[in-house]
DNA sequence: GGGACTGCCATCAAAGTTTCATGGTCGCGA
DNA sequence: TCGCGACCATGAAACTTTGATGGCAGTCCC
């Protein structure tokens, strides 16, 4: 599913711009042009992101984003601030409400769908196309690749999906329950030893080449990946 | 613990700026000034938030930021880019291959102080599980590891779940039921003078380099867990 | 049908726990 | 101040729990 973005301003001809750009992108736009129906439609829609004007008829925008921010439910959402205030004193008061970025009107549109890419990025963790590398390991999500050290590791399909677990909390610990909700599923019948076993595989795939050993056995507790070098 | 921030940026003057105004601010700044320096010192120092400047002797920022986007343990590292480059294509870019957000030089001091205000906010829920400090003393639940003095200690799990016990009522005394009630269960019968052996086995692992004991033993009342250097 | 993969089990080894016997220490009153 | 009893520390031994390992059968897919 595209992310929604919800655009509030009151300026049609910008408005308009703003989701004619934004849908080329492949977002989904929502737009409103009124402050008190911005909340209603953020509650109402929940959108991924926020566009906020400054200047709008009903509620201010700084009022909406202090609102956003009281909220639980909106705590997290990603605002932009958009103003023709040029005033530093209106840009930090902005953020320090709680605008995560803010664009001073007139704005490059280029920059601002990259900040808005850089917005979501941070708020969905979502698909990486890049590899990841952890140490001296590199995950190739895309690929579905795995080397440790330059040398190519095999690994099949579960423990693939145990390693990018894992790789994603680095040095924390998992009891088998939660890597079997986790990498298993939340609904599978998997005796829980059998995580050892995919643990003993994957070791052996990662190891291969007498690498030291990057998974972490807690007694009692679970496993844990480990940067190589970490005290055991 | 106050945010650590990174800067990385050549031209001293601006650097020292930043430092000045990000330590009156109440963070804790670190620097350095070139490239190739900036990925060891955050890999050693774990920073909350990196500035980075666009154009680096060593490595140029952009691609000290590619980096620490594929690395697991740095993905979610906020990044600032700075820079004297106004051309947009180069925002873009820079916010497209990871920055979080994006200054252009000149710019003013409270907003960049804003910025990273709103940085470090989102940046937070990141950190889930603070680990539990006392005195020299060091409690990880989520990597479940333990250290004095930097040192790592290893304990079993009963000592674990008794030294996290103990953690949480600094200097109370404990009777050896209430501890078999706590730490190992309310209904587990087990020899009071069981937590005798456990309690032994904690202050050699955890005074294994000849520190200080903490934890005083109270003659026909149980034990404490002390801050070293507090009155027997 | 062969290869790759998965899940389960039995077994062994290692790590950790509990108990007990013994000796040391402390506080208190004679 | 001495002696006593209560209390705690310690080492070792028996026991329990937990993890590693190798093997094997069932599946899925080419």
């Amino acid at each position: 599913m595209e992310p929604l973005i919800l655009i509030v301003e009151d300026e049609s001809a910008l408005s308009t711009l703003l989701r004619y750009n934004l849908q080329a992108e492949g977002y989904r736009v929502l737009d409103v042009d009124d402050g008190s129906q911005a909340l209603e439609t953020i509650q109402a829609r929940q959108p991924d992101l926020v566009i906020l004007d400054w200047m709008l008829p009903g509620l201010p925008g700084i009022e909406i984003c202090r609102e956003l921010r009281r909220r639980a439910q909106t705590r997290d959402l990603p605002v932009m601030m958009l103003t023709a205030r040029a005033e530093e004193a209106d840009r930090v008061r902005g953020l320090d409400i709680g605008a995560d970025d803010y664009l001073t009107k007139p704005f490059s549109l280029a920059e601002l769908k990259a900040r808005v890419r850089a917005l979501l990025r941070r708020a969905q963790p979502v698909a990486q196309k890049e590899p990841l590398t952890f140490g001296d390991l590199l995950l190739d999500l895309a690929s579905r690749r795995v080397a440790r050290g330059g040398r190519p590791v095999h690994l099949g399909p579960t423990e693939f999906r145990l390693l990018h677990f894992l790789v994603q909390y680095p040095g924390q610990v998992f009891s088998r329950e939660e890597l079997l909700a986790a990498v298993w599923g939340r609904d599978i019948h998997v005796e829980a030893r059998t995580v050892d076993v995919h643990i003993r595989r994957l070791r052996a795939a990662l190891n291969a080449d007498a690498s030291p050993d990057m998974i972490r056995t807690v007694r009692a507790a679970g496993y844990a990946l480990d940067l190589p070098g970490a005290p055991a």
